[in-house]
DNA sequence: TCTATTATTATACAAATGTATAATTATCGA
DNA sequence: TCGATAATTATACATTTGTATAATAATAGA
């Protein structure tokens, strides 16, 4: 018995700084801001707590790299089944929005997450920074596959115009996700996917029930 | 100087509650959900910190009254323009789109407040049904005033249709709200009323901006 | 193999928080 | 005018919180 069993393992920072995210992420999911406490974290990336300030220097930060991550995780979700495959820009638009309002991203916990993050972005620049960034990435992307799909429809619409359609589309896909997320229940399955179909198509002026020219 | 200015006033108890309740939601608004605490709270509404026990018996009692409040009001502010007066019906849906979607409804502070309590939805089933009550008569007014409006256009839609069209018209003012709040600095003026006539317009299939017919 | 580095744990601390209880005092009715 | 009631203040307390510092030990490199 001259070994013993070492007391820890010494982690790649990158690792653990994930850890410690995901554990933010986690908290702040299930149990809210009130409930993401250093102490919790810590368990919750199994580690102790004096650790957490050693990668990053205030609990602020590391809710902000929670934030971040979370949020750009969020975009690709729905951005990445859409990008690269070969089909007609319709079906590219379609895709987009029934991914937006399907598990994982329309669900009781991405509200949540959300929720208890936007709380913090009232009173901290950096985290407007951030909640800034990804709106407009978000429905810059939208307004591409509108006017891709217009374009498609030989139907091209001003820059005017597009904006305004696809500030009115994230509106669409952005509170049937609220509402789907916030009352589960008030809602039958596949209910969400398809409303969002129809009233985006409605906006635009496009059937996307209809899949089309598969190229 | 036999007389001394007395010390505190005796207020009816309803005055007192509501100065609570009042300071409960402006701290909730300004500072988050985190900033409202008992101290704070007890000063915004000019009282000694051990009198919130005397009307509330824990402060969660006192959010959960703060909540419901200012959801009840939100729904007033947003219903109480289209009612009594005598316009067209579709005249009425077009102005509770619009009062919905311009101050003081659509405002960062009433976005602070509404992410500050969803927080405390998940975890709180007290919250839940007053949220869920909250949701569903926002919902009903707004499929009542779609209804009226389709029938007096002679385009009269089935239950199952009403029903989709008020969720996706609530989706289209949820998000437009939730974005003019959260970024106003993203929005010219008017633009989100605007966009929110046209797509729920393009969504029920009737012309809003077209004041049509008053009665 | 040994040593320096630093990741990790362990402990401490002051401030803030919700709640509880005791002490005052404004105010109403007799 | 005076005493009873309870609205209000004043004080206390145990917990929790974020942060800071000291102690330990895993691990890479010489």
């Amino acid at each position: 018995m001259s070994e013993s069993a070492p007391k820890f393992r010494r982690e790649p920072a990158e690792h653990r700084k994930e850890a410690l995210i995901q554990a933010t992420i986690s908290l702040v999911a299930e149990r809210g801001v009130a409930g993401a406490t250093v102490r919790e974290i810590a368990k919750q990336a199994e580690v102790t707590q004096g650790l957490i300030r050693h990668y990053f220097s205030t609990k602020e930060e590391l809710i902000m790299a929670a934030f971040e991550h979370h949020m750009r995780h969020m975009t690709n979700l729905t951005a990445a089944p859409v990008a690269g495959i070969h089909i007609s820009h319709k079906a590219r638009l379609a895709a987009f929005v029934v991914t937006g309002l399907k598990p994982p991203v329309a669900t009781p916990r991405f509200i949540s997450l959300w929720a208890g993050f936007l709380n913090k972005v009232r009173n901290d620049a950096q985290m407007r920074v951030i909640h800034e960034k990804t709106y407009y990435d978000f429905r810059d992307r939208l307004e591409a596959l509108i006017k891709n799909a217009l374009i498609e429809a030989n139907k091209p619409a001003t820059p005017t115009q597009l904006r305004r359609l696809a500030i009115a589309c994230n509106a669409v896909i952005d509170g049937l996700w609220l509402e789907g997320g916030a009352l589960p229940s008030a809602f039958k399955p596949n209910e969400l996917p398809e409303i969002g179909l129809a009233s985006v198509g409605a906006i635009v002026g496009l059937d996307l029930d209809d899949p089309g020219d598969l190229s």
